[in-house]
RNA sequence: GCCCUCGUAGCUCAGUGGAUAGAGCAUCGGCCUCCGGAGCCGUGAGCGCAGGUUCGAAUCCUGCCGAGGGCGCCA
């Protein structure tokens, strides 16, 4: 599929070495924003006028004349644009070869890439305490989490999905107690946890149970259940307290010691983090003889690096300042710090309409991601997360997100995929199965808007690879809407039927390829975000005989 | 005070160093008997400020202003 970008470079290189240069390793080629400028466009003249020491108007002609003398396929006409630009104007046969690119894909293979060679990358995310529900602001990273598992596996890498349990230590403690005082009908102590939930949980539980073993199993199964609900699956839920007893933590502990970048003072044990880049050291163990939050954390990072070439971390904005100090630890243990990448998600805003929601009904201070997914559905709650770069802080309208309308964009981009549906069942009915797409007279397909479409096929692979480098699935997401949006103009338009009394037999075959394509492409996209590619939107009376 | 993220159209947000910065909603103006109904086409309006690097900066660097978050022998 990425042919043309090939014969363009090759076209491109040849005529730099025929005057003399000597051409940089990747040669500048894009599809310009402004199609006046051309299907493609290349700075190459810009990047070495310098090297040929004259100005890239004047080096841009001879090249111009050079790449005449051999007109590369599909290229109608060459031009000198702006500052020195090389503009090719090709013809719509180039976009044919894409389209019987796309449909030999398919939409299991269509828009992978091998970014990853093969290499093992762990994908850790949501990690929360075992001690209540997880909330909104967890379903962000949740579903970032799975979407770029999702990407990167797209992208050629043996990815794991991974959680971690935070399953010792003071938290679980004071969240047992806070059972244990709601079970015998008393507030919880000071500083206990003080949600509904803990109400609730606490009349659940049989008077003989061990608050903290049943609590601990209440809470991860109420995790477990409404990931289950957004379509997410851990292939490793990892115990902290499983690094204490295989004897984990004390070895990386002795490692470090080994390797000398341990120090006590005042009675605790300290990691050298300053060494390796962090603004101050950092105790390990505490003076009363406790590990603090990091120690088994570095000993589950060393873990994790025994099973994978390369880490991500998916954070919360809350938890950024532990990157220097984690990424100090993994360089004490003599791993590269670039394996190691800390995705940080930034904070969520719920609104309902132009109110903002506060208070969840159970959860004191937060809301649960139950309710949002209860609220919305689950191919909403992902897309809608999705939407935007974790980067940005997100103001998530639960209004706007369950609205089932085009307004809405993961209806829109569904949409389009049920119609697609919809109009090869009306041409079947009429008559029209699809011929060999070999008998297809593609280059029927000249319209502005099936050029659109076909382009907007195109460009998927290379923005997955992108999307993949970046570890940014919100612009898959931005694509697959594009690509929604062509196919919704083709549709709409008035000269683009597939089926009609004024479109020939031999259009119809050809645009109904284009609509496989089309299916193809919209499918990757919605699959590659989590988020079902339903046949129909609604059902009536009729539809419900079937 | 230091660190991180952000600042783009009235609003919510995109934008891999390229030419005239995009989309949705909202505004305004057209169109829609057709495959499926919540549409389609067009219009106006913007890169927080000031420097720097570059042939070229929303993008990279520095400073300032503003918003959010973080700076524990908490997790």
């Amino acid at each position: 599929m990425q042919v043309i970008i090939e014969e363009l470079t090759a076209a491109l290189r040849k005529a730099a070495k025929e005057e003399g240069l000597t051409p940089p390793d990747t040669i500048g080629l894009e599809q310009p924003a402004n199609r006046e400028h051309g299907d493609w466009s290349s700075n190459l003249a810009l990047a070495t006028s310098k090297q040929a020491g004259t100005n890239p108007r004047e080096l841009a002609t001879r090249l111009l004349s050079r790449l005449e003398e051999q007109r590369p396929a599909h290229v109608s006409r060459m031009e000198l644009a702006g500052p020195g630009f090389i503009n090719f104007h090709l013809d719509a046969s180039w976009l044919h070869g894409v389209l019987r690119a796309v449909v030999a894909d398919g939409v299991d293979t269509y828009g992978r890439n091998q970014l990853g060679a093969g290499r093992r990358i762990n994908v850790e995310f949501v990690s929360a305490n075992p001690t209540g529900p997880l909330h909104a602001g967890h379903g962000r990273g949740a579903v970032y989490g799975d979407a770029l598992a999702s990407l990167l596996e797209w992208c050629g890498y043996g990815v794991t999905r991974e959680t971690y349990i935070n399953d010792r230590g003071v938290q679980m403690q004071t969240y047992a107690n806070s059972l244990a005082a709601r079970a015998a009908g008393e507030t919880p102590a000071e500083g206990g946890y003080m949600g509904q939930y803990i109400v609730d949980w606490a009349r659940e539980m049989p008077a003989d149970a061990d608050p903290l073993d049943w609590g601990y199993t209440r809470a991860l199964d109420d995790q477990r259940d409404v990931l289950g609900l957004l379509g997410i699956e851990f292939d490793v839920w990892f115990s902290e307290q499983s690094l204490v007893d295989s004897g984990a933590l004390d070895r990386s502990l002795q490692t470090l010691r080994d390797r000398g970048v341990i120090f006590e003072s005042e009675d605790a044990v300290w990691l050298r983090s300053t060494d390796y880049g962090d603004d101050k050291d950092r105790v390990l163990v505490k003076s009363d003889g406790e590990y603090t939050y990091l120690t088994p954390d570095i000993a589950y990072h060393a873990d994790k690096f025994g099973r994978a070439d390369e880490l991500v971390n998916v954070w919360g904005a809350d938890h950024h300042g532990y990157i220097p100090r984690m990424k100090a630890a993994m360089e004490a243990l003599g791993h590269n710090r670039e394996d190691l990448d800390v995705q940080v998600t930034q904070l969520v805003r719920l609104m309902r309409g132009d109110e903002e929601v506060k208070l969840s009904k159970r959860a004191g201070d937060i809301v649960e991601l139950r309710d949002v997914v209860e609220e919305v559905g689950p191919d909403a709650t992902r897309f809608t997360y999705l939407l935007q770069s974790i980067d940005s802080q997100q103001t998530f309208d639960l209004e706007a997100a369950a609205a089932q309308g085009m307004d809405n964009p993961v209806f829109y981009t569904q949409m389009a995929h049920a119609r697609i549906i919809n109009i090869v069942k009306k041409a079947a009915g009429a008559g029209f199965e699809r011929v060999d797409i070999a008998d297809a007279n593609l280059s029927l397909l000249t319209h502005e808007r099936e050029v659109e479409l076909l382009r907007a096929l195109f460009s998927g692979p290379g923005l997955i690879e992108v999307a993949g480098r970046e570890r940014a699935p919100h612009r898959v997401v931005g694509w697959v809407r594009e690509l929604a949006g062509a196919f919704h103009s083709f549709y709409q338009n008035n000269d683009c039927y597939v089926v009609g009394d004024n479109v020939s037999p031999e259009l119809t075959q050809a645009r109904l390829w284009l609509l496989e394509a089309t299916r193809i492409g919209l499918v990757a996209g919605l699959t590659l975000a989590g988020v079902s590619a339903p046949d129909a939107m609604w059902h009536d009376e009729t539809d419900e005989d079937e």
